[in-house]
RNA sequence: GGGGGCAUAGCUCAGUUGGGAGAGCGUCUGGAUGGCAUCCAGAAGGUCAGGGGUUCAACUCCCCUUGCCUCCA
């Protein structure tokens, strides 16, 4: 989905900041000394003066949409609104935090591109419309900001003459500072009308800042100019659901969706020459300078300054998605991060800083933006740490890899020889070895060798084809998941505005009404028995999958023998739903039935949700405060728990996490829920997910007074429930984060009593009777076994040597070419292979043929001395013929030969002929 | 989610059409030597990640598992 506020993708002019000697030096005069954080707070009271609902910030890490990696509008957190379903609010207003990586390249280039930036935005749901929408913005800009409104032009969609009359009767612009554009640039999603996609959209109008006023605005408008005119404000009108050829039909519910980028509206007012000089920023990129030995002013418009502004940017953007639950990855959202901090790295070597520091900017970064995002204050270590640690592994990756070595062995080829490197070759150390693109250039250029850029391309656009094209399979798993809602369901429930109740907390059993059944297409009339079905009840005890935890299973009862099985209970929209079967009878919407969790299952997920809160308490009490949640998983056979920690636990840790999990276990400490303010919860010390979103209530767990955590998931009364809590496993799922896995009740108990019988096989096996001494007894064995390897080494050299000793006195001779040939009773490979050594000594010139059994195997090894060797004679074809004998094959080098067989009977016939054997292969 | 790669002595790593498991550093022993990675000689140290397969023979080839590195979506 396209967004609004869509950068433009335009290229930027080579130098970037052209504009910057408007600002160097002179001009600073008239500067009004607005600060960003004010122009955040007034925009917000404007807003909520107006009846918005004021909502804070989503996290950068979408909670609710796994198709996003990071939020990157405002918009992003209102989608049920915006989607008609009806909330206690229809108008709000937000400054959002969002994560744009799309025009990465433009970062530090252009003036207004940020990896991270921040989103002022005003929404109405069905609300106001383009009226109210247009003279707010421009109220706030020219009344409450008192921007000179000389300065202002607008742009809007071609046809929309509702917005220009709006522009020109209420506002009172003049029409020539209103222009019309096309649906590239002033419709949302771009170029909706004739490319797509079908649904929601509609028409945008924009507000721009005329930089450097003077000379007249171009005949294109404001937006042909991005360099002269910023734009500062897009409101966007969503009045249509596009459909197929194109066909605009206007919506029953219009809503407005608006976007005020904080950084570029901060730049104007505080009239410097880009986002990265505002008052916000500078500090920070005059940080980076200070580490990087450099000196920045405003604008700077080179190569430095660009680094320098990129190295603020990611570091910052960094900063605020690890504050969010990101952490630097191999996959994904962590991908991102690891990228944004890898091309901060890279920007700082160029300015001679080969050792870790963005991590030193943290501090500064903070200070800056915790005034506004105060959570960022207790994330300061954890942020450090991260960051620090994935600085250093990339240092150690370009200063000491196997991909380096590799890199610098090929670039030393290429400059001492043709001064080419092959494109595939290149892509290799990439793809492979993670060497940045970047990096490779400078390289190669210091050694002028260079490569087929377009053979690198090719290979680069073939690994994305297959990304894209394996990434959009679909998931099988997602069946017994229940049907996903369809638009066509999704508005039938809603017309009929269904709802039900959870009453899960206090019972497992309720009776309930069934509202509605719903098929894969449609909503049901009916369901008949062995058909899978879709169940939404009016209140159920079903607990929705979510939080982690699974969703409950069980059973419908209802009259006339009807029967449903459930095996799974989620969310999907608004809706609480229940996947289902149908055992006997037929379900109808209407039919009261008895819902009836399975309490045992039911009984096993709260003993794993419980131990999973006492088991994150206790990590931090073993570990660290730096431990924080960052994954977990619940099921009634196990918990699965990640968190964030930079090495691997070891044994005593996991062991005094177990033993501090048990002892409060068997104290019996009680277990509550309390529903209460997000605020009031925090005072109470309550582990909150960072990032996670709560509305005003939130649903706060304590086991004891040790742990609290805001949860809705269902829990234990007391801890002794519990029983018995075990770790079955620890590793890592990413860099910086571990994983457990335990167990609790039965499945504890079972763990225990699994590895216990097979301690006692192994005790058997050893004749030990307790676990001390299978371990003496192990210790031993290997002992044994090495002397006796030793032994047996020693006693088969022997045995050969004087084996062969005695048969060297008889040299026989195969086609003028002294040959020994004999079987070694007693021997091995190895003592075969030495009394070769040893013949070849003696002979002086010859050729060896020893053989040997063991057990039903034969083994032959063949030696042949050098001077024959240079005559031609080949040990490997010696010994193919004598194999082929016992029946086997072999080879080997010239020199040396081996083979086996699987006839030992035969041993005694190939001996025999080696002298026959020998003499054709010299002759030839 | 789709690819590429790595795993060998305590550490860093080599091992090239499948056929004797190696080097440097470290450790230990003996000897020489006083000036800050001293020299010489010798030794110990390995389930070649784990499991399965192909083969007379697998560190080497194939498959699976685990851990780590990496590119892309």
């Amino acid at each position: 989905m396209r967004l609004p506020w869509i950068v433009r993708r335009r290229a930027s002019p080579p130098g970037g900041l052209a504009a910057a000697g408007h600002w160097a030096s002179d001009s600073r005069k008239g500067r009004t000394h607005v600060k960003t954080d004010d122009i955040r707070q007034r925009y917000l009271d404007f807003f909520a003066g107006r009846g918005h609902k004021l909502v804070a910030s989503d996290s950068l890490v979408p909670t609710n949409d796994p198709t996003l990696l990071f939020t990157g509008a405002g918009m992003n957190q209102f989608k049920e609104e915006f989607m008609g379903h009806v909330t206690d609010f229809t108008r709000a207003t937000t400054c959002q935090k969002c994560v744009r990586t799309g025009d990465i390249d433009n970062v530090g280039v252009t003036p207004f591109h940020f990896t991270f930036f921040e989103m002022l935005g005003n929404f109405s749901f069905g609300d106001y419309f383009k009226r109210d929408a247009i003279r707010w913005a421009w109220q706030f800009i020219t009344e409450e900001m008192k921007f000179d409104a000389s300065r202002l032009y607008v742009t809007i969609y071609n046809d929309d003459d509702e917005a220009f009359d709006v522009w020109t009767k209420d506002v009172g612009l003049a029409a020539d500072r209103v222009y019309r554009c096309g649906e590239h640039d002033n419709f949302w999603p771009a170029d909706a009308p004739s490319l797509g996609p079908n649904g929601v959209c509609g028409p945008c109008s924009e507000i721009y800042v005329d930089r450097k006023p003077g000379p007249p605005v171009p005949p294109e408008g404001p937006s042909s100019d991005n360099r002269r005119f910023v734009e500062i404000w897009n409101l966007v009108f969503t009045q249509f659901d596009r459909r197929d050829g194109g066909k605009l039909v206007p919506l029953p519910q219009k809503n407005i969706d608006t976007g005020m980028g904080l950084e570029r509206m901060a730049a104007v007012m505080q009239d410097v020459p880009t986002g990265y000089d505002i008052d916000l920023m500078l500090p920070i990129v005059q940080a980076a300078a200070k580490l990087t030995g450099q000196t920045y002013t405003v604008g700077e418009a080179g190569k430095v300054g660009q680094r320098l502004r990129r190295i603020a940017d990611h570091t910052r953007c960094v900063a605020m998605s690890i504050a969010d639950g990101a952490l630097p990855d191999r996959y994904g959202r962590g991908y991102v991060i690891r990228r944004l901090i890898r091309r901060a790295a890279l920007d700082g070597r160029h300015l001679g800083v080969a050792k870790p520091f963005l991590h030193k900017l943290v501090e500064t970064v903070v200070a800056q933006m915790a005034p506004t995002y105060p959570d960022l204050r207790e994330r300061v270590k954890t942020i450090t740490s991260i960051l620090r640690g994935e600085e250093q592994r990339f240092a150690e990756a370009l200063d000491n890899s196997k991909g380096i070595r590799e890199f610098e062995d090929e670039l030393r080829r290429a400059a001492g020889g043709d001064k080419r490197i092959d494109g595939e070759r290149i892509f290799y150390f990439v793809d492979t070895h993670g060497l940045p693109l970047e990096f490779i250039d400078d390289q190669l250029a210091s050694e002028d060798v260079t490569y087929d850029r377009e053979v690198f391309e090719k290979a680069m656009e073939a690994r994305r084809e297959e990304s894209r094209a394996g990434s959009n399979i679909s998931d099988e798993t997602m069946i017994f998941k229940g049907v996903a809602l369809t638009p066509e369901t999704l508005t039938a429930l809603r017309h009929q505005s269904l709802a039900s109740e959870f009453v899960g907390y206090e019972a497992t059993e309720a009776e309930a009404r069934i509202l509605a059944l719903i098929g894969p297409e449609s909503l049901l009339e009916r369901a008949e028995a062995g058909q899978a079905v879709t169940v939404l009840l009016d209140r159920t005890p079903f607990y929705a999958e979510g939080g982690g935890q699974v969703g409950d299973a069980g059973e419908l009862i209802g009259a006339g023998g009807l029967r449903l099985r459930v095996g799974n209970a989620f969310k999907d929209h608004e809706f609480h739903l229940h996947a289902a079967e149908v055992v006997a009878g037929t379900a109808r919407p209407g039919a009261g039935v008895t819902a009836r969790v399975d309490a045992a299952r039911r009984m096993d997920i709260a003993r794993n949700h419980t131990a999973t809160h006492m088991l994150h308490w206790a990590l931090r009490k073993v570990l660290g405060e730096h431990v924080h949640q960052a994954g977990s998983e619940v099921t009634p056979a196990q918990l699965r728990f990640d968190f964030t920690h930079t090495a691997a636990m070891t044994a005593d840790e996991l062991a005094g996490v177990e033993r501090l999990v048990n002892e409060r276990i068997f104290e019996d400490a009680a277990v509550s829920s309390q529903v209460t303010t997000i605020d009031e919860a925090r005072r109470a010390g309550a582990m909150a997910l960072f990032g996670e979103k709560y509305g005003n209530e939130v649903r706060m767990v304590s086991v004891g007074d040790f742990s609290r955590e805001l949860c809705g998931g269902t829990h234990l009364e007391r801890s002794s429930q519990v029983c018995f809590f075990k770790i079955a496993g620890e590793g890592s799922v990413a860099a910086g984060v571990r994983r457990i896995t335990a167990l609790t009740g039965r499945g504890a108990a079972e763990y225990v009593t699994r590895e216990e019988d097979l301690l006692d096989q192994l005790m058997a096996r050893l004749k030990a009777n307790n676990a001390e001494s299978a371990i003496q007894r192990v210790e031993a064995l290997q002992n044994e076994v090495k002397t006796l390897k030793q032994d047996l080494h020693k006693a088969r050299s022997v045995t050969a040597r004087n084996g062969a000793a005695d048969l060297f006195a008889n040299v026989q001779d195969a086609g003028g070419v002294p040959l020994v040939a004999a079987e070694i009773p007693g021997g091995d490979a190895t003592a075969l292979r030495e009394a070769v050594d040893l013949g070849r000594k003696k002979l002086g010139s010859g050729v060896l043929v020893f053989g040997c059994r063991e057990g039903d195997k034969v083994t032959l090894v063949v030696g042949v001395t050098k001077d024959l060797v240079e005559k031609g004679l080949k040990a490997g074809s010696i010994i193919k013929d004598l194999a082929a004998v016992v029946g086997g094959g072999g080879g080997g080098r010239p020199d040396m030969a081996q083979a086996g067989g699987k006839l030992p009977e035969k041993l005694p016939d190939a001996i025999a002929q080696a002298a026959e054997v020998v003499a054709r292969h010299a002759k030839a």
